[in-house]
DNA sequence: CGCCGATTTGATAACCGCTTGCATTAACGT
DNA sequence: ACGTTAATGCAAGCGGTTATCAAATCGGCG
């Protein structure tokens, strides 16, 4: 059902969010958890996803669906894309600059209104690839999208 | 942990391939599974799922995960991109053709393998755009990725 | 400043999509 | 057909996320 919009600042929902600020790792939930409850010890798990969907609402932050992990939170707001490492799971910010030229008029041409879009790319990192011959996956091989 | 190569060809595996074939809508799994339990009434939802990533494995079919609805299935491999109403939840094909260019090449050069990239575009379809005024959601809005 | 109603929190249970363990069934090379 | 062993069906389990609800707290007002 709809939430519907907050109305208070709590400490709490400014914890998450400078727990945030700053992060190019693109945490899931549990890690901002675990930052803001050395903060603020008695902070629950449900509190942290509720303030980090009222800062999405609030277009102060966005959340990434990049692979089976789960949600994952970025304090970027503005237009850049996402390498995932689908053997460390480790995801980095990408600018593609002139690589990349995406024209989505065409789409309004037949009708269609666009809100987001987003160009996600999974590979292996250099990180990975360098001990690839040596050892064994970091996490679970994410399986691709 | 690493599962082992498919070895056996069951009719369970063809009927949730063929369940596929041909169609455009990217169901999720439990839909797969209605349609292959009509022909195989004793089927289990796991089994569905099994051989889901069997196929995928093998490359016949893609996994999408495109919102937080959970994974879809495409028998379409060959490269394309989608469209996700964010009002109805309906996933459509894209073929943006000279409207996207994307070159990955920057990438291999920083040491980047790439495997596969996604561009996924959200917005609204025709048809909600045309009941925006007067409906509601026909499903639980998607937060946007 | 202190009160009071409304919002937000914390704790926990529930949920949901998906996966896994295990006994039984069935492929398929012989 | 037979036997080996992969694959299935069932049910329990798992992990991320959300709902419930009493208790705490925010913040407008007197």
């Amino acid at each position: 059902m709809r939430r519907a919009a907050r109305k208070r600042t709590t400490r709490q929902l400014e914890e998450v969010f400078k727990a945030l600020q700053g992060d190019h790792t693109h945490p899931f939930a549990h890690e901002i958890y675990r930052r803001v409850h050395k903060k603020l010890p008695r902070i629950s798990l449900a509190t942290v996803y509720r303030n980090l969907h009222n800062l999405v609402e609030e277009g102060k932050i966005r959340t990434l669906l990049l692979d089976e992990q789960g949600a994952r939170f970025d304090p970027e707001t503005s237009q850049h894309d996402h390498f995932v490492c689908v053997r460390c799971g480790r995801v980095v910010d990408l600018f593609l600059r002139q690589a990349r030229r995406i024209d989505l008029s065409p789409l309004a041409k037949q009708g269609y209104v666009v809100t987001t879009h987003n160009l996600t790319v999974h590979g292996t990192c250099q990180a990975c690839v360098a001990r690839r011959r040596t050892s064994k996956p970091q996490r679970p091989a994410a399986r691709k999208a």
